[in-house]
DNA sequence: GCTCATGTCGATACACTGTATCGACAGATG
DNA sequence: CATCTGTCGATACAGTGTATCGACATGAGC
């Protein structure tokens, strides 16, 4: 037997940790969205066989839920918020821009309880900006009615953005009946409020508007935080 | 041949069309979720095969397009809602219901722009009701953050729904640390507001929960309506 | 009536998916 | 050395969305 016969000894199995998983998860899902998200792609990622990941999740939605937590320590505060409102809209800030560099999140937001240690860290960080405010349940329905907020209008702005994408069009092209579809509804004259938004609308800054409704809803808070006497 | 050895005659395609696409697949998902949903289930519920109904849809996202705005004429209100606040608060109630009839809608909603007939019409009536009221900025803004706040909320309930159900125990029971994995995390003294939260949080009915931010988000729009002097 | 063109349909196929299963192999233990 | 245990990759299975193609029915023209 030469040198050149002799086979290759057993490669060892490559390192493989959740971290790993998830970043490489993420990478799939950054570069092709969720349906870009397969088992064996990542293990593929990782130079592993798919069965592998078994040992650290379960179900390929437990991978999702990795992702999420994941994505959640880009959502920590680098310093403790001043107050609440701080908390709640640089939470909310935070959120939104994670989600520009991971779409995907827009589809996981809200769909299931996020427990990891990074989700809990953004939870505490919250809560504790809140000390002493007011009590347990009104603080709990601020949370949460600013964090429904966020949910909602976070996964209507990739909505438009993948829309716009999908289409060419900007966003005020498209929703200016620049789309055959809508053009053809509203030129029924059965959706007469619709085609004068539509027609009357201006563009506003994906930003400006996430920022105006957050404001809106921070507002509400502070009017139950401190009712008028 | 005997006309017991005459074979059948070739059976005459069941018949197919837009509207009993979207039936069977709606009753697939009100049965098992979106994964319930294929193709070849669809077809086989209108003894089709599944090519058919690429005469009707170009992907299976269509569908789900089409089921949502299915859903949608469950939200569209009986009759002219009194006022803008009424329209609003008549659509969330009416949304988190059909949610809670197909639970499956809270995997969908803000996901893709709604444009079919049935969701332009929900616009329409919920434009009309802001009839002179605002301009037209200001009425997108309400509309759009009241819808968001309707998205989030909706999600999130149905995925407290869904965690409840798969681990057999009610809401507050979970969140009161019943869960194995919470609990854990809470005994690490790392997250103290939100072990304070869960200690001492009451249960609040679902209803209430949702209720209760909408009227706070409905204000606060009520406020910009009619800005103090 | 016959022929041809067109449209519809179902069967088949393909590439891919999540996940179950099993044999091979390495390492540890006695 | 023999046995046991754990890990791993290959294989398999059932299922998915969607492409493709042959069979068949129907309509149009002659």
């Amino acid at each position: 037997m030469t040198v050149w016969d002799r086979p290759d000894p057993p490669a060892r199995p490559a390192p493989l940790d959740r971290e790993r998983i998830v970043a490489a998860a993420v990478e799939l899902a950054d570069e092709g969205g969720l349906p870009a998200v397969s088992l064996r792609k990542v293990a593929a990622r990782l130079d592993a066989g798919p069965m592998r990941l078994y040992g650290y999740i379960a179900t390929k939605e437990e991978l999702f839920d990795l992702m999420v937590d994941a994505v959640h320590a880009e959502i920590l505060p680098e310093r403790s918020p001043g107050d609440w409102r701080e908390a709640l809209r640089g939470r909310a800030h935070r959120t939104r821009q994670a989600t520009l560099r991971h779409e995907w999140l827009a589809d996981l937001l809200g769909g299931r309880p996020a427990l990891g240690p990074n989700a809990l860290a953004v939870g505490e960080s919250t809560l504790a900006a809140f000390d002493g405010l007011a009590d347990i349940g009104t603080v709990q329905r601020a949370v949460e009615t600013v964090s429904a907020y966020v949910t909602g209008a976070i996964r209507r702005e990739i909505a438009n953005l993948r829309a716009e994408r999908a289409t060419g069009l900007s966003t005020s092209d498209w929703q200016r009946a620049s789309g055959p579809h809508l053009t053809r509804m509203l030129a029924t004259g059965r959706y007469p409020a619709l085609a004068r938004l539509v027609h009357e609308g201006t563009e506003v800054d994906a930003e400006a508007t996430f920022t105006t409704g957050l404001e809106w809803v921070l507002d509400a808070v502070a009017a139950k935080l401190a009712p008028p006497a």
